[in-house]
DNA sequence: GCACATAGGTACGGTGCCGGACAGAAAGGG
DNA sequence: CCCTTTCTGTCCGGCACCGTACCTATGTGC
């Protein structure tokens, strides 16, 4: 595989070349190995990551060990929001969903660049705003739609963030992160599947029929994809990322 | 009543003398009457509103008129995050559940304010933070824990943004904000009258035992409630201050 | 005081998800 | 290759919540 750049993440991408060159030599290629725990619940953090072709869940664990998942982080977005927001750590936990590459960032880096006001700040900022949406529609959607509809709107936000249409994810996985029994993810996923829009094999989930899979999940994709998009419509990022295909 | 200062605000108190007064002179002190929407979704905002006694509950509502609560704001807040996040609009609605009065500060003011990266700036996205918290803890609450241990939590959260131990309340809007039936809040709220804990009278609750309602409450109060009153240590902010920065 | 609207109580079948328990099936390692 | 581990499919009772319907209090305005 060859060595992705830092345009291959869509906020580094859409900085300014000059905030871009400052930044460069403190950006550092990382490996994010499948379960990892970005950060733990609590704890300071020291280095936000830029995802390129890997997926970070950010998620809840209630103290009697159930947890569920709030929002997702691919190659659209950062982890560690809460470095620039000021409180330092949040009461979540991130852990890699899908194994992949990030670009990580020395949190001091970070805070002296934002605090230039420049696009940086402007770029985190909006992003932030994409991750409260989704995290509002998890809870709109945790109380009114039915596990059913929410593995759809769950594949669909996976999909989103990695280039084709097969996932590596066991079920087991996915009921944790939506919060659910896995055998009500089985049982879901046996629809779709007799439904042919998934197919399921051992750990390994291939999506057949998109536009299927969008007619049966809730509303809730499309909203926080269109406000996905409508805030990552910044001047230049639009042109360099517009690849209608891929979106 | 006496006319209540922007000190009764508590981002407001917080703000330094410079700051304050630079933006007294567009602060309005309004009436926000119950049930009015601050602002609808999708809408562009023109406007902040500081509540100062008033409490506002953002709500998502769905395509079929489904709604859920996603977070609330008292005065320890500000409604209209989207205005300095950049994204200038979000999709849910802000609704007035408690009657009271706001300082409403116009968009552009808070603006050229907020970039000049001073303590408003902090402020305001430290506050973000912990709303981004509740909305966190909203989603997994919405998926792992009863109306009655949910009704004691939203109790809880409106108690603790008005003076007294009593609301104006009608069922039916509590079951809008939790997104769930109205008939659900009725036996949940009988629950806790039967134990003494609350009092119900057409419209009216007093809370007789608040130590019992934390008890019945599921432990996603404390969560908010804490990283709430981290995130307004005004001191830890100061220290923040501190720190060389690249101005 | 009466009419009316609004708020709150009760009932009942339906169902989606939970809890636990097990069995078969597919990788993986020695 | 077998054995082990991991992953997936299935069954069952139980319960919280839903949808609907209807009825009773309580307050408001004429």
């Amino acid at each position: 595989m060859p060595t992705l750049g830092p345009k291959s993440n869509r906020l580094l991408a859409a900085l300014s070349a000059v905030e871009l060159k400052r930044l460069r030599s403190h950006l550092e290629l990382v490996e994010l190995p499948l379960g990892l725990a970005v950060y733990e619940s609590g704890r300071v953090l020291e280095h936000l990551y830029f995802p390129v072709n890997s997926i970070v869940s950010l998620l809840y664990v209630m103290e009697d060990g159930a947890s569920a998942e709030i929002a997702v982080v691919g190659n659209e977005g950062v982890v560690g929001i809460s470095l620039f927001m000021g409180g330092e750590s949040t009461p979540s936990r991130a852990v890699v969903q899908s194994a992949g590459q990030a670009y990580r960032l020395p949190a001091r880096m970070m805070q002296v660049e934002f605090n230039r006001g420049g696009s940086l700040q402007h770029l985190l900022l909006r992003y932030t705003q994409s991750l409260i949406t989704q995290m509002a529609q998890t809870a709109v959607c945790n109380r009114h739609h039915s596990v059913d509809q929410q593995l759809c709107r769950w594949l669909l936000l996976s999909l989103d963030r990695l280039s084709g249409t097969d996932l590596v994810m066991t079920q087991e996985l996915i009921a944790n992160m939506l919060g659910v029994r896995r055998e009500g993810v089985t049982a879901a996923a046996g629809k779709l599947q007799k439904a042919g829009v998934i197919n399921y094999r051992r750990g390994h989930i291939s999506v057949l029929d998109r536009r299927k899979l969008e007619k049966l999940s809730c509303e809730c994709y499309a909203v926080v994809r269109r406000e996905c998009d409508r805030l990552s419509d910044y001047e230049g990022l639009a042109r360099i990322f517009a690849k209608p295909s891929a979106r």
